[in-house]
DNA sequence: TTTAATTTGTACGTATGTATT
DNA sequence: CAATACATACGTACAAATTAA
């Protein structure tokens, strides 16, 4: 009940081969055959081939070697992909208006946390923020983010009245490399008021790193009520469109 | 002080493209030149420019249309992937000995939870499992799991001495379909007593269902402190190797 | 509405390079 | 050192989608 239309032929062969190993016709450690070979079966090219096995490779499903050959996979874990969407677009799906509000702003000199996550000297300014999201009236994410004034000086004096930190931020420098980290962790007195919680209620924390070229531009930890916040790991499947 | 080495030319092409992204000299909504042209600029196939740029496209760089082009991708979120190692490999990484122990098991029947988890009717059994594992002597990871005895019959007489459920599921039923989710909780007592914490203790908590033909085989619950577990993405980067 | 032009998407067959046995 | 099987590349061809005339 899943293979159907398998429109080219590259995606043909990687379905079903994926079918094959799914339904333990080949198991982990067994040698799928040759480029060469399946591209005859088929009556395609080498290159066809080539690039549906290619795919699984990445995919995860076979290992392949030169000389060696390919070979369905051994499992061990899994790899999910994550969407971190920006959170006015994740408020906005549900159908709820969204708007934010700054409850901290200031800059800071000569702070140990910042300089250290920032890895800033200790003359160079960070700008702190904390950000309170809604969906409607219900406070849905707590912001605390810090900005290395250094690399990004025009933060300073950006009012973020329309646009939010995160957003303006994308907008300057759109692709800067960013480094993610979930975990949980009980509300302070402090996040727990803004948010709406009991303090030492469990928040679901997305921590985000962003650099470019080796200077760091933005710490940020996001900040989710555990009850009612969950985070959907979209799940490598079989391969549908392209 | 990124791209070195750049071996085959349409990883050159595709490092090349990436750094004027990532520069700024390609702003999100810019036009890309077409395949043909990139082609001949740098002496090479159009096929060579196409792979560069459809792979740019699945990491979600650009955009292509047929007849619009390619166009640098609006920003908007991002997309991350989550590796979930088995907890013995997690463990053992730290250099720390893996072991575990089954808390609680027994087979269900006319159970809500576990007939609506799993999709079956009242009268199919279904077992349940809690385990704990342990780094060291430090307990790591509550798991708490339920496997349909309709598609897994054999799991009702596994002893799980040597191998756990999970390592042992995966044996069987190597590429079963998962779907993730995280979220955090506080620590039931149960919970709490299990892993060696404060009732209420923030907990990362990952779920799994894992499926086969559309029959679900098992739901897991993996719950670890809030405190010491975090949980790294690994970031969609520049193309280093293939 | 139909038709043409453009650009990406896939495929073919061949050739050569490269890691591994 | 040779043989093997994967990895990349070339040039051409045609299909499919989309835009413009």
């Amino acid at each position: 009940m899943t293979e159907r239309a398998s429109a080219s032929p590259y995606l043909t062969i990687k379905n079903d081969l994926l079918s094959q190993i799914r339904s333990g016709q080949l198991r982990p450690g067994d040698a799928v055959p040759h480029e060469e070979t399946i591209a005859q079966q088929y009556g395609v090219a080498r290159a066809t081939v080539h690039r549906a096995m290619r795919e699984l490779a990445e995919e995860g499903f076979v290992e392949r070697k030169r000389r060696a050959g390919t070979r369905v996979a051994a499992v061990g874990g899994r790899t999910t992909k994550v969407d971190i969407a920006l959170v006015r677009d994740e408020i906005e799906r549900t159908g709820a208006p969204y708007r934010f509000k700054i409850l901290t702003r200031n800059v800071l000199v000569e702070d140990d946390f910042a300089q250290r996550i920032l890895r800033v000297s200790s003359k160079q300014p960070v700008l702190y923020l904390e950000i309170l999201h809604y969906a409607g009236d219900q406070p849905y994410q707590l912001e605390e983010r810090w900005i290395n004034l250094d690399v990004v000086p025009s933060a300073e004096t950006q009012p973020f009245d329309a646009t939010n930190p995160n957003e303006w931020l994308i907008a300057t420098m759109p692709y800067a490399e960013a480094e993610h980290k979930f975990s949980a962790q009980n509300a302070t007195a402090n996040q727990a008021k803004a948010l709406a919680l009991a303090e030492g209620d469990a928040l679901f924390v997305i921590e985000r790193r962003t650099a470019l070229d080796a200077k760091m531009i933005t710490y940020v930890r996001m900040l989710h009520p555990g009850q009612t916040y969950a985070m959907a790991a979209t799940n490598f499947s079989l391969s549908t469109k392209n």
